[in-house]
DNA sequence: TCTACTAAGTGTTATATTTACACTTTAATT
DNA sequence: AATTAAAGTGTAAATATAACACTTAGTAGA
């Protein structure tokens, strides 16, 4: 049985979850992909995934996103958010993904629709543990991706272009910086995300007049040059602040 | 067989689509609604549902969406927009839902993932043809709904909530009105949608500076009052406008 | 033909936001 | 003591927003 036992409630053998996990680590925007260990016949290029299976019948796609992201990379407690489904029938196009598929599904051949999640957190503030069908996982540098199975990139490349989006008009940061973090390292993450540079001095105006960041006395300590002071976020505020997201800009 | 009946290719007994159609008819904002034609056993609620069914095999979500559209409302040509998915396990929680099912499903107890589109069209610009088994298809106030099966309210309020937040940072209004509109036609409409009053001299001013719209020689004729202008949509302007929704607002 | 009615169309001012831009400060290192 | 590196700070000009009321061009009816 091995790799086809399924645990005790049944698999919808249509509806698979897949999971974008952006990582930053204060430097680089990278993605999370598993190895799914398969051997290639020849020496043919090695494929990697995204993260994601097949839901159960007796949860919902949410649940189904916080399960198989555990599962396969030993993540856990991430806030994933839903982005979009992705079904086209020609999903299945590669020979690799389909010789992978029968190695560990039951109906290798079903169409499958997934429904794509995507998270954005620190990277070493989580430690990955690949199991079940996932050999290993590694952070991959955004622009630097390697072969892909199925329509993964597709799926990448809408979730980044989500997470863009949503940089543009809700606060980010909250989970993805240390505790206590400087105005640079807030600045870092925007622009990695961006892609672009922003202005150091506009920057600080700008997201210290929103009033969801609280100030500490306390200093970097060691560094060689003027140390900068230290902020956390008021986790109050920007709960606040991303529950009214629909009231709060008005464009037109 | 009668409504068991399929058409050649075969369905995904996992996975629907639904569509939310939002329609403005110069006044209000409506949402397309069928009646299912179930005869309640006793004189219980009649029950309402957003048009929508299973997928097939062969198609992709994008084409199941304006397949069923067409099929049990008639309308063809829409362009239709993904905004989510929906997949609780007790979405069947009414015993209404699963009676009908009974009668047109083959498998009516499947767990069912529905992914949702919304679309916002001119009423008057289209007619309703129900068919399949919708018995008929109608317009509702979008805030006067009868009683909806399943999580349809659910999606409605999603799909609006879609909606509002795109009108705000989206220009709107392309495909909605009439060829040749008014100014006062185009406030109303995102009047509708945002289910507030704008100023007249300021939409002009911030409609009309970003260019896409091109004002016509032409006037109102026969109206009791001083005839306005008409315009139309610059379809390019338009079109990259919203191709760049990306580098258009930077919030933060 | 005059009057009343209706919606279209128009401009200004005060306030807030955005952008661009360069020097001083504080620490560690040599 | 001099060097290096990033933190931190202010201003002015340009642009965007918000609030607000009167005139105009037509139809309809007296």
């Amino acid at each position: 049985m091995g790799l086809k036992s399924v645990s005790e409630t049944k698999l919808n053998p249509n509806v698979s979850v897949d999971c974008v996990i952006f990582g930053f680590d204060s430097e680089k925007l990278k993605v999370l992909l598993i190895d799914r260990g398969q051997e290639p016949g020849a020496e043919s290029e090695k494929v990697y995934a995204l993260p994601g299976n097949l839901i159960k019948t007796d949860e919902n796609l949410d649940q189904a996103a916080d399960r198989v992201l555990k599962e396969l990379t030993g993540l856990k407690n991430i806030y994933l958010e839903q982005f979009g489904s992705f079904g086209n029938p020609d999903r299945l196009n590669k020979e690799s993904d389909l010789q992978w598929l029968k190695s560990i599904r039951a109906e290798p051949d079903a169409r499958v629709i997934t429904v794509a999640y995507y998270s954005l957190i620190k990277i070493d503030q989580y430690e990955l543990h690949a199991s079940s069908f996932a050999k290993e996982a590694f952070w991959y540098d955004i622009d630097d991706l390697p072969t892909l199975g199925f329509d993964h990139l597709e799926i990448i490349e809408a979730g980044l272009k989500e997470l863009k989006f949503k940089s543009k008009y809700e606060p980010l940061g909250f989970e993805l910086l240390p505790e206590k973090f400087t105005l640079s390292q807030l600045k870092h993450l925007y622009e990695a995300i961006l892609g672009t540079d922003l202005d150091k001095r506009n920057f600080r105006r700008k997201i210290l007049k929103k009033d969801f960041l609280i100030p500490l006395e306390e200093k970097q300590i060691g560094v060689p040059h003027k140390p900068a002071q230290y902020f956390v976020f008021n986790k109050k505020k920007y709960e606040d602040y991303r529950q009214n997201v629909d009231d709060f800009y008005f464009q037109l």
